[in-house]
DNA sequence: GATTAGCACTCACCGCATTGGAGTGCTAAC
DNA sequence: GTTAGCACTCCAATGCGGTGAGTGCTAATC
């Protein structure tokens, strides 16, 4: 257990090494104001604290900085929250007022103003489709014989589209009698549970109509297709990492940049929790190799209630945590009544 | 004028720098197997050509580097294209014979494979909605009274959507007689002249149907809307510049990199020619000034003889000319009669 | 007249020693 | 328990000579 000392000594350490980036030394901790010790019971204290595991040396003459455990620590216990800026969140708010049409455009800009803000890099993840209900569904056949595009609307405005291969004698009837029963059946439903028990027993009844069951099943495959699409990951910012002083080295950024650049798998740099609340995860904290020196914070928004997507920040294991989790805070929730005021009545 | 001397010999230099990165000195030259003269003759050549321009030296006791003048006349007189290596041509191929069902696909796997091919950045532009023409027009109404979904579908199966507000008493007759009226008086148009004239002209018809002429207007003008998307452009292999020995620097990528981050001013990377062949920019030949120190090497692809859209590979201006140039040769080819065939019948 | 051998010169680069400074650990005094 | 003092460590910056690749120039050679 830490002593209260010690307990102000680590924070201070924390700040004064996120602000500055150099390795934080005992004579510069004993001007700072919290603390009116001399250099050398600080060195003590700071003694202790690396053997406990909760600061690093980079080697001996140097200061100390901290190590993941004393991030850990002080994310834990030490970080006080003091509010956001008011400039940071003037853009904040403005970014909500603005009129986007799309959603696209809110999720695209989100990620923009995050990592703007937060000169790190932001993540913004789309809404779980599996989760909403089908408004409308449309298949439109195009020149050739036996292809067409299937189109899948839900309730809040998503559009779903894939291009799908018919057996070639389908009718243009076939196709509007299709497009009707499935308009019929699946209004309402959500996109989660046509995948799976509803393929198999519309078959039965698409066969009857169309009077044959292999092409009825291949097309309900085809269409069960469009209800799963990968997660869209909106990616800002992936520059900034290079502005930090820790991935000066070109070496270091290569696979970081590399992971960001597959926008599939950038999804899986946020952990997938759904609870509500901000996410920190310090290095190896990570899942993923190529973050053992990254921290990665999150968040979940909703939509009626409902967790729908995630945010977050990549950066660092020396970030502004407290300033960082304030504007996912802030932005989470957001965008969760935005979502929310938007998507009823 | 060059003599026939100082054109294999810029030709050699060219080709050393370009595999080495290395100035490349008198001697290293002699040893060339198609130039047998002292490292002296070659000298006064090399004093020559760097007098015209054609050659830079790092500082005095370093050898020569091709400057973009001598890259230019490289690729306007010297290049010979020795056709592509077996094993890239045999990776080309397969990405061209996998099935891809969506469009989106293939630019995406495109955009991967040139920068995977090439180690340098790809760029792919999607076809110009503009010159298509309009198959079926879907109004999809929300929850929310007034809210919609606007669908478009081109003949090329590509799908437009774009969330839209309607005047909040417009009756769910209204919505569907003004899906069929737009169905019937657009099918087959493009989508270029959706924007222009048509609105004009149809906003009296509507009016009539409806019996409103202002709810008529606005409706056409968020119409409108969906048909002007912005070019999508897929960027792959950004991390590639960073592996480039001339990009180490991280001050000098940072620029670069911002500037392909997004993804909607990538675009202006490749230059808006339309006509046949491939098209080679070096250094201040860009318009974009963060490009100094690179080449962009870009291609037109078509759709049933009309240019439809661009590839493009940025580098740095010490670049495999004649490697590139074929690469992206092939795939334009390779892509125009890809999506020639799979779209028409 | 073109080519080449020879030579002095230039300059980046490498390794090495030197120095300064920031910071530590330890001990002894307060 | 706290602090002053001191020897010690180590990085980073600086300076310096040696090395080697490469050049420009001149004079000899073909």
């Amino acid at each position: 257990m830490l002593t209260p000392r010690q307990r102000v000594i680590l924070g201070a350490i924390v700040e004064d090494y996120v602000r500055s980036g150099e390795p934080v030394g005992s004579r510069t901790l004993s001007k700072h104001i919290h603390i009116s010790l001399s250099p050398a019971t600080i060195r003590n204290e700071m003694a202790d604290l690396e053997d406990m595991g909760y600061l690093d040396q980079p080697h001996t003459s140097a200061g100390r900085i901290p190590s993941q455990k004393g991030y850990r620590f002080y994310v834990d216990n030490l970080m006080t929250k003091r509010g956001i800026e008011p400039s940071t969140l003037a853009q904040l708010r403005s970014l909500f007022r603005q009129r986007m049409d799309e959603l696209e455009d809110l999720f695209q800009q989100t990620s923009r103003v995050l990592s703007e803000l937060t000169q790190y890099t932001a993540i913004v993840l789309g809404p779980k489709v599996y989760q909403e209900r089908i408004r409308h569904v449309q298949i439109v056949p195009l020149g050739v014989p036996g292809r067409a595009v299937a189109i899948l609307v839900t309730d809040t405005g998503h559009v779903e589209d894939r291009y799908v291969q018919f057996p070639e004698d389908t009718s243009a009837d076939d196709v509007v009698r299709l497009v009707n029963f499935l308009n019929h059946r699946l209004a309402g439903v959500t996109v989660a549970s046509l995948k799976s028990r509803m393929v198999q027993e519309m078959a039965d009844e698409l066969a009857r109509i169309l009077g044959r069951y292999e092409d009825a099943l291949a097309i309900l495959d085809e269409l069960s297709q469009v209800a799963s699409p990968p997660d869209k990951a909106y990616v800002g910012g992936t520059a900034n990492i290079l502005a930090q002083p820790e991935f000066r080295d070109v070496d270091k950024v290569l696979p970081l940049l590399s992971l960001l650049e597959r926008t599939d798998e950038a999804g899986y740099v946020l952990p997938d929790v759904q609870g509500p609340g901000v996410e920190v995860r310090i290095g190896h904290e990570n899942a993923i190799p190529t973050l053992e020196n990254c921290t990665v914070v999150s968040a979940t928004y909703s939509i009626h209630g409902l967790p729908a997507g995630r945010i977050g920040i990549l950066g660092p294991t020396r970030m502004n945590y407290a300033r960082v989790v304030q504007i996912l805070e802030y932005v989470a929730d957001a965008m969760t009544r935005l979502l929310s005021e938007r998507l009823s009545g």
